[in-house]
DNA sequence: CAAACAAGTGAGCACATGTTCATATGAATA
DNA sequence: TATTCATATGAACATGTGCTCACTTGTTTG
């Protein structure tokens, strides 16, 4: 009666319970889920994509963003709300201007491997 | 005229002409972006990082899978599909039973380093 | 102060996505 | 062969998401 072992362990004879078993007492915890599904859902959008791919190459304002992708800037707001939100990216105000930078060298790092990922195959 | 640097380029006078030419020029392509958005897209749903982080593990069949998640076995066939498609889980049949392992080693690396990002706040 | 402008935001809409339910397929077993 | 079971799949539904549009905020500048 330790992990949660009993609960709904199915009816099904599916076997391989002591794989469950071990697989179970090392799950990941939901809050660690949530954050990784969260990062990683905030990476997975094309255009959001394409804005930190921006930002990896130095300071931009919304204005000059939405520039370069060709977006207007209150979708690009919009994005950038989310990305600050989630610490991806860090924001510097200076005048009428509210310049853009990546929060943190993790987030390169995560984008230049998934990058890898897609370039071999 | 050389890289679609007038198209569309806004009538604002926003600023910044020479940063906007500058990261127009390395701007990811759209296949890449496509291919990264769809990758990380793939990883930012909390069942399949549960289901991935299971298969971390070793080998389980769909039903362990299921078992080990409390959720029903047609959402976890469903989610695999997906995963087998975009070549992050192998599937090798065995009678009735069908296991999955994760298909290369850069799923691995990115799901690592997105956890340590998680984390690390 | 008024006009211009960069940026942010809420509502609404179209579309994507995850789950369930019913059913199909295909292999083991009685 | 008929049944049982693991897995797969399509349709339907509810929810989530990204965009646009209209508008606000706050700052600069005429």
């Amino acid at each position: 009666m330790n992990n949660a072992t009993e609960l709904d362990v199915c009816e099904k004879q599916c076997l391989h319970q002591d794989r469950i078993e071990r697989v179970r007492g090392a799950m990941l915890d939901d809050r660690a889920a949530e954050g990784l599904a969260e990062i990683f859902g905030l990476l997975g959008d094309r255009t959001r994509v394409l804005i930190l791919h921006a930002l990896s190459q130095g300071e931009l304002c919304v204005c000059d963003i939405s520039a370069v992708l060709g977006a207007t800037s209150s979708a690009v707001s919009h994005q950038l709300r989310l990305l600050r939100t989630a610490k991806l990216v860090k924001a510097r105000k200076e005048g009428k201007n509210v310049f853009y930078t990546l929060d943190d060298e993790h987030v390169r790092q995560l984008f230049a491997q998934g990058l890898e990922h897609v370039l071999e195959r």
